[in-house]
DNA sequence: AAAAGCCCCTGGATGC
DNA sequence: TGCATCCAGGGGCTTT
């Protein structure tokens, strides 16, 4: 599910209301993929200073401690202002953080999600999860030149590259594709024997691509919703995502499927060299 | 160092 | 209707 786009407008959803609030009570229901790190009460009474996103972590910082949040493949967050109703706990909702200003709760059916607690950003525990990052490709630091001489000194297939982070975070599945058509490069080509014009334009394009896909709400293509209960619409957008079979748009072929290290990726083969 | 596979887990869609 | 198979927004870990 959550790539960037969805989990900045996750974060955007909720961080104003949870912010400068109290944390009475953490609960965790079933496993997810970490361990929480440490004692649910050991944040009792903390403070939530602000809500910021790594990649596609999102980061709640305590006074003191961090609590790092991924969404994994299907999970998303729900906050309920404090005294308003909420569901019963269902199947699938792993925890809940209950503070002064309400609830915040993750449903993650596939459990690939997880809460992290680490004392703060230089704690190992953060920097084994963080340390590893590349730019964050909404940022000022995301700069062109650093990006065409990464890429050139990369072997793999160029979609492969995208989604393993360590370049430029928060490009997923969906817009590792989306970016790569309207960049005009074919997925499976060595990231280092792409022309440097054509990586400056996929520069620019994941730039668009995900900044479009913010203002959209995201992506819901089954269940994702912001912490408002708001799905997104950017998958109404996309020019080849999920579109195997339909014509382009820009040249009426057919946009093909194929599988890049259990991925599915899609592109156009006329349009995309 | 970098690349390629392997998993973790559940549910929905599809096919026989 | 029932059961088997395939597929899904991620990414750390292990092996080459």
């Amino acid at each position: 599910m959550p790539e960037l786009p969805e989990v900045e407008v996750t974060r955007r959803s909720f961080a104003d209301a949870i912010q400068g609030a109290t944390i009475a009570h953490l609960w965790m229901g079933k496993p997810l993929r970490w361990p929480l790190g440490c004692a649910p009460s050991v944040v009792a009474g903390r403070v939530i200073t602000n809500v910021t996103r790594r990649g596609k972590y999102l980061l709640l910082h305590l006074n003191p401690g961090l609590l790092m949040v991924h969404l994994g493949m299907s999970g998303s967050l729900a906050f309920s202002p404090a005294g308003a109703a909420r569901t019963a706990l269902g199947t699938h909702d792993h925890f809940e953080l209950h503070t002064s200003a309400g609830v915040l709760r993750l449903t993650d059916p596939r459990r690939f999600g997880a809460i992290v607690y680490a004392d703060g950003l230089s704690d190992a525990r953060a920097v084994k999860l963080l340390g590893h990052l590349g730019v964050e490709p909404l940022d000022d630091g995301f700069e062109v030149d650093d990006f065409v001489a990464a890429m050139r000194m990369r072997r793999a297939p160029i979609k492969q590259v995208l989604l393993a982070g360590d370049v430029v975070v928060g490009v997923g599945n969906i817009y590792a594709s989306e970016a790569l058509f309207l960049a005009g490069i074919r997925p499976t080509r060595a990231a280092n024997r792409v022309a440097p014009a054509r990586l400056r334009r996929l520069h620019a394009v994941i730039k668009q691509v995900l900044q479009q896909a913010v203002d959209l709400g995201g992506s819901t293509l089954k269940d994702f919703k912001n912490a408002q209960g708001e799905h997104g619409l950017f998958q109404t957008q996309s020019r080849v995502y999920d579109r195997a079979g339909e014509p382009c748009y820009v040249c009426q072929s057919p946009i093909k499927r194929m599988v890049q290290g259990q991925r599915a990726t899609y592109y156009c083969a006329s349009c995309q060299k």
